[in-house]
DNA sequence: TGGCAAAGTTCTCTTGATGTTCTATAATCA
DNA sequence: TGATTATAGAACATCAAGAGAACTTTGCCA
């Protein structure tokens, strides 16, 4: 998904990211950025950030200190349109970003959306009862948001990435396995981080 | 191919732009365009390019700035080497080979084997305890043998198309769903006929 | 636990660059 | 010569980008 039409400023800023976002100790505040980049007002950068993260370039950092951070996402290289980074497995127990190099898998157009997708493969039998076995292969859209019923893939803590059906309460936020001898998992919903939505699923026998 | 109503001076500038747009960082303003061109009024060149615009072979650039973009006239030549055939429902009554004319369908090399392959729609919750649930597409290798344990269309009594794990001991044939509210299904050898053998299987959730 | 400073977010305003429109004039061709 | 096309240039409209202030949220620390 080529991201919608980028300003040149905006293509500047990313590839300035791309080249020196590993030179800082840690990810820079907006000020340390400005100054890198030699703006003067931290508002201006924000809006070209906000930009990027909407053309999925740029980790959405919602609030948090220190948040950016560029998203992995070796495009493929022309004419192999459908093939889609494979960053690892799902509740293996770390965030999904910390995959780097990712292989890269074909996947059919109809088993992806037209937003920027990504493969996980599956461990454990938390989904079983909705055909989720241990080492399929799921097609993730990537995305902050989700409504209730969708199976997300969610971040708790920062620290756990886990695929559950989702439903967001008043006041909770509520993670259902689809395995009859697993519990539903309760968490207050900023210790829940939606990373993906699930649009896709494949397997094979041999 | 190129429309009559086109003056000289627009093929020209039509010409120019699809030997030498690459040629620029980004798309150059209509000044630097100009420069390149050897002409000196922006308002001119406005003109010729509005007039490429209705001619259908720019981009419209609605006040974008550096919008100057050709548009895309190749199709992709249908030839999809990765497509397969789906020659319609699995357990729908009926040998498989009556379906004409398939649709094709995207199938991504891993999950397919390097022999002839076809994709059916599954029909019915036969085997959801191996899941594969009912609307899934699964990815069947064309052959008439099986080992012991494979999963398989089997075609009983030359009618009814059904996919199975299927158990082969001396005298008869056992077709074993996975569900445990069905029975499995014990038939002389002569009645089953092997149509193909699951490699594969997709599903999609939006 | 609560306050405070730091950092992210949102907003308005300004400016220069750039796209758009218009008119007048020159060039080209039948 | 008359009509069409091409160009120049001015005037206008719009937008990208930045500055800076005000507001909100976060994370730290006593």
């Amino acid at each position: 998904m080529v991201p919608p039409t980028l300003t040149r400023r905006q293509q500047e800023i990313h590839e300035y990211l791309r080249e020196h976002l590993d030179d800082f100790p840690h990810p820079p505040t907006l000020d340390e950025l400005c100054d890198a980049l030699g703006l003067s007002s931290r508002g201006s950068l924000h809006k070209q950030i906000q930009a990027l993260i909407e053309a999925g370039l740029v980790e959405p950092m919602n609030n948090l200190r220190r948040g950016i951070r560029l998203v992995e996402e070796d495009m493929p290289p022309m004419g192999d349109s459908d093939a889609l980074p494979l960053y690892g497995y799902i509740a293996a127990g770390r965030p999904i970003e910390a995959i780097r190099n990712p292989e890269m898998i074909d996947v059919p157009a109809q088993l992806r959306s037209s937003k920027p997708c990504y493969v996980l493969e599956v461990r454990g039998d938390s989904m079983i009862e909705e055909g989720i076995l241990d080492g399929d292969w799921v097609v993730i859209e990537h995305r902050d948001q989700a409504r209730n019923g969708e199976i997300v893939v969610a971040l708790v803590d920062g620290e756990e990435a886990t695929l559950k059906r989702l439903e967001a309460k008043s006041g909770e936020v509520v993670l259902h396995p689809a395995n009859s001898s697993l519990a539903a998992m309760h968490y207050s919903p900023e210790r829940v981080q939606v990373q993906g939505v699930l649009v896709g699923q494949m397997r094979r026998y041999h």
